[in-house]
RNA sequence: GGAACCGUAGCCAAGUGGCUAAGGCGUGGGUCUGCAACACCCUGAUCACCAGUUCGAAUCUGGUCGGUUCCUCCA
């Protein structure tokens, strides 16, 4: 399998570690807030790759952490969520309310049929954890402690900007408003472990520490949980563009500091998904969710198609006019694949040599959209079948559309549009069309499309 | 100011040196149908622009224009 590699800035053939056995991290939500489309973006194409490697026969143990650290008791006064507001009325807890932003986020990601980390750990769980990290980093000099806060010395490090192509002195502070230069630091590049004293004071979670009640900075969680979960040496680790500088900058500083060693081989990074004014962002107020997609009437799967239709290495920009497209082509795509008839007899032979094209697209860096192209090719040509409905439901297996999922119905509601489509057959046959439109037409109105095909009439559910 | 990615038909998008530039959606036309929908068939681009390298470039190099992100607050 060959994939892009960040810290190489090229195309390479994957090797892990470990023969045959995939140690893979994925940055994890913060929870303080929902996640956008864009964010679950992110997370499809990492389920993409997970699930590619487990096609392709490796033995993949996946982690995944939730940020519930940094919760600000002052969120919730400008947060914009119903939920928030309610919960502290009653008083809830910064835990309670990242239950809740945890809970929406595990809904979303299920609906686009992401497939559930082997690992899952909140950030909070781990903080000794980190704390030991943080302690060897100051008795081995890559650490100090001023102001109150621990630091990281980046220059300690000779290689520290090799996930980016920065320089030290090209870095500027400021650019963005609101950034002040932190005085406490030793050198403009330095960043904390672990905070006992910051401008963001009225944090509510707070632990104890050998450097006083504090809590970790915000890039020592996932090296924690990582080398906690996945050992010292580490296969994949992935997550947003956004999180190449600062955050996995750092946490390659900590982690190989700490260990003495290089610590991860690949850096997998998922472009953004970007609405027609740039980044969704979540400080920009109203966001995106998967779940409201739905409410509209969406698909959360037509939304995964469109985000397999595109590289995760390419910036996608989300319109409801793409969303449309996708939706159509999702719906025409599956109705395919579910009109096919298996007798269970498969052709082996060309199972293999269509299973070959699909995978060779999948190994050329994800190429997912090519993936799709050679369903649409085997759906065209004169392949049982039999043998097509083996390969698509193998090949759901990575993509996960659901492509060959009947939905279910109701036993009853099925019974009605039975009875109703008997009427309007003995309507048609007395040439009675103005009757067997009128029931057609309730049918629609209930959401029930009729087909008329060869074969006798058909139903859809909108 | 620095760094990274990108710019292919109405829309999404593959292709990164070589047969007539994949595929999907939409549009238009047609077949089927009582009509409609479904299904099926047909239907479109010289690849942002300019200059180079080459027998040959969407694909390499340089430049111009345009888009997006990052440059250590928080996560």
């Amino acid at each position: 399998m060959k994939i892009y590699n960040t810290l190489t800035r090229k195309i390479e053939e994957f090797i892990p570690w470990q023969e045959n056995h995939v140690g893979f991290y994925t940055c994890g939500p913060t929870v303080y807030h929902y996640a956008h489309i864009g964010n679950i973006r992110s997370y499809i194409c990492h389920d993409i790759l997970d699930r590619t490697l487990r096609y392709l026969g490796y033995d993949v143990l996946r982690v995944m952490n939730i940020t519930d650290v940094g919760h600000l008791s002052s969120d919730s006064d400008s947060g914009v969520d119903k939920m928030v507001a309610s919960a502290e009325k009653e008083h809830k807890s910064v835990l309670d309310i990242a239950k809740y932003y945890t809970d929406a986020f595990f809904q979303d990601f299920t609906l686009v049929n992401c497939r559930m980390p082997d690992v899952v750990s909140p950030a909070t769980n781990h903080i000794e954890d980190y704390i030991k990290i943080i302690s060897k980093l100051l008795d081995t000099g890559y650490a100090y402690i001023s102001g109150g806060n621990v630091y990281f010395d980046t220059t300690k490090l000779k290689d520290y900007y090799k996930l980016t192509n920065h320089e030290a002195d090209e870095m500027v502070v400021g650019v963005r408003e609101g950034v002040e230069a932190d005085s406490s630091k030793h050198n403009q590049n330095d960043f904390v472990l672990w905070f006992t004293k910051s401008k963001f004071s009225e944090q509510e979670l707070k632990w104890e520490s050998p450097w006083g009640l504090g809590y970790p900075g915000w890039h020592i969680e996932c090296s924690g949980i990582s080398l906690k979960y996945l050992g010292e040496y580490l296969d994949i680790h992935g997550g947003g563009v956004d999180n190449i500088f600062p955050h996995h900058t750092n946490e390659i500083a900590q982690s190989e500091s700490y260990l003495g060693h290089d610590w991860c081989k690949y850096w997998f990074h998922v472009e953004h998904l970007n609405d027609e004014e740039g980044k969704m962002s979540k400080s920009k107020g109203a966001i995106l969710t998967v779940t409201s997609l739905k409410e509209q009437g969406y698909n959360p799967l037509a939304f995964r198609y469109m985000c397999l239709l595109s590289h995760y290495r390419k910036q996608l920009v989300f319109s409801y006019d793409s969303l449309e497209g996708a939706s159509n082509a999702y719906k025409k795509l599956k109705n395919k694949c579910l009109s096919l008839k298996s007798n269970n007899k498969i052709n082996q032979e060309l199972f293999s040599s269509w299973d070959k094209l699909f995978k060779e697209a999948l190994e050329d860096d994800l190429n997912t959209a090519n993936a799709l192209t050679i369903l649409y090719d085997l759906l065209k040509s004169d392949v049982d079948d039999s043998t097509k409905y083996a390969l698509i439901s193998s090949w759901d297996n990575v993509l996960a559309l659901d492509l060959l999922k009947q939905e279910k119905i109701a036993n009853d509601l099925e019974e009605y549009i039975l009875k109703k489509i008997e009427e309007r057959k003995r309507a048609k046959d007395n040439k009675d069309y103005d009757k067997a439109d009128k029931i057609r037409k309730e049918l629609e109105e209930q959401g029930i499309v009729l087909k008329d095909t060869r074969e006798g009439t058909t139903y859809e559910l909108k």
